[in-house]
DNA sequence: GTCTATACACCGATAGAC
DNA sequence: GTCTATCGGTGTATAGAC
């Protein structure tokens, strides 16, 4: 792909390099303005680098861009790694996954947006960059697709179409964390703010376990 | 606000007025590249006017912008007030309004685009014209708060957070016909072909009343 | 109401000095 | 690895003829 190292990465340490100053800074661009709406001239200025000085860590700006979107998702796949998968009920696993979903979301505000963007962005990301982003995104995708067929398998989960479960999943989780000043006027209470994560989350996990009915069918 | 009508309608029809057809071309493009992805050069030739010419009708990009918005959030406000709402329960007018918002967003694929966009785009509107837009999308959600709190009240719905539940609901839908590629690759069908429209109908349908658990709680 | 011509800022990207 | 200077192109918007 386009946006491979070009330093292999100082092992020893001196402040952050170029490359990762540049990634934070583009990373809050584009979450707040998209790929369009951003001009590399204000990425630079915001690292405190001349304009030209990006062409030397990243050959274009799509390369950029790309870079970015990889390391959300390579971050999101490994904290989802890490989650101890114990031989526990389907929804027990499903409910550990979108804790740290939310977590990860919540601690990191331009994740939801920039995440949520590429989805109908498609236009900017080639064919090629693209393969590659999806396939990280489908390892993450694959592990609650797994628990959702095994929790049906198992009876323990009613037969719904596993691909339209994952959408809501992703609607509930990240398009909530995506729908800034209107998610805010919503909910009278900022998105990000602690409580109402908490309170997302037991949303998530009540609306999974119950819908919205009062009494069970 | 800004995006008035300069025209007051030639009641006398004869063929699709140039604004009406300003405002269809550039709702199309907008909804596929947003509004900084999109040139008004590129607007007038699919228009088949000059670029100058968009100036006669909209006197700044951001209020044609306004102005595609404004007719989309007001055609959904319009399907959604000639539901009946005859005395039914809660779940049932739920039931009625997820029908209407997602048939809307089926036949009109540029609508869902275009409205999850304006959420985390928020910054290219301003205040004022803002204010307005929300305005018609707070008579639209306000429908479905009250029917939930009318459902809760009579113990016919969980306590569920109503802010909370109506972006639940946003997700579903919205988010849903606005995945492009990526909900195509996951259904592993056209997101907006028939049989899987009438597939999102029914999760979301069985996902409010039942939620994804087997037996009752 | 549509056109041509134009103004002027910014875009992404390159060349080459240091 | 960062800089200045510059390229060709496009961005929104305006002026004014028809």
């Amino acid at each position: 792909m386009s946006a491979d190292n070009p330093t292999p990465k100082p092992v020893t340490k001196a402040g952050p390099s170029s490359r990762a100053k540049i990634l934070d800074s583009a990373e809050a661009l584009f979450a707040a303005r998209g790929f369009s709406g951003v001009g590399l001239r204000e990425v630079a200025q915001k690292v405190g680098l001349g304009k030209s000085s990006l062409f030397h860590h990243f050959p274009t700006k799509l390369s950029l861009y790309v870079a970015v979107l990889e390391r959300i998702l390579t971050r999101m796949d490994e904290r989802l790694e890490a989650v101890q998968e114990r031989p526990e009920s389907a929804l027990a696993k499903l409910r550990n996954w979108v804790d740290v979903v939310v977590d990860t979301l919540a601690e990191n505000p331009t994740y939801a947006p920039l995440l949520l963007r590429t989805l109908f962005e498609g236009d900017v990301v080639d064919r090629k960059d693209r393969a590659h982003l999806n396939g990280i995104l489908e390892r993450i995708l694959s592990r609650v697709a797994r628990a959702l067929k095994e929790g049906i398998a198992a009876g323990e989960i009613r037969p719904v179409s596993v691909p339209h479960t994952l959408q809501t999943l992703i609607g509930m989780s990240v398009y909530h964390f995506a729908s800034g000043e209107f998610g805010d006027d919503l909910l009278q209470h900022p998105v990000y703010s602690a409580a109402e994560v908490r309170r997302r989350k037991q949303h998530i996990f009540l609306f999974l376990e119950h819908g919205l009915a009062a009494e069970p069918a």
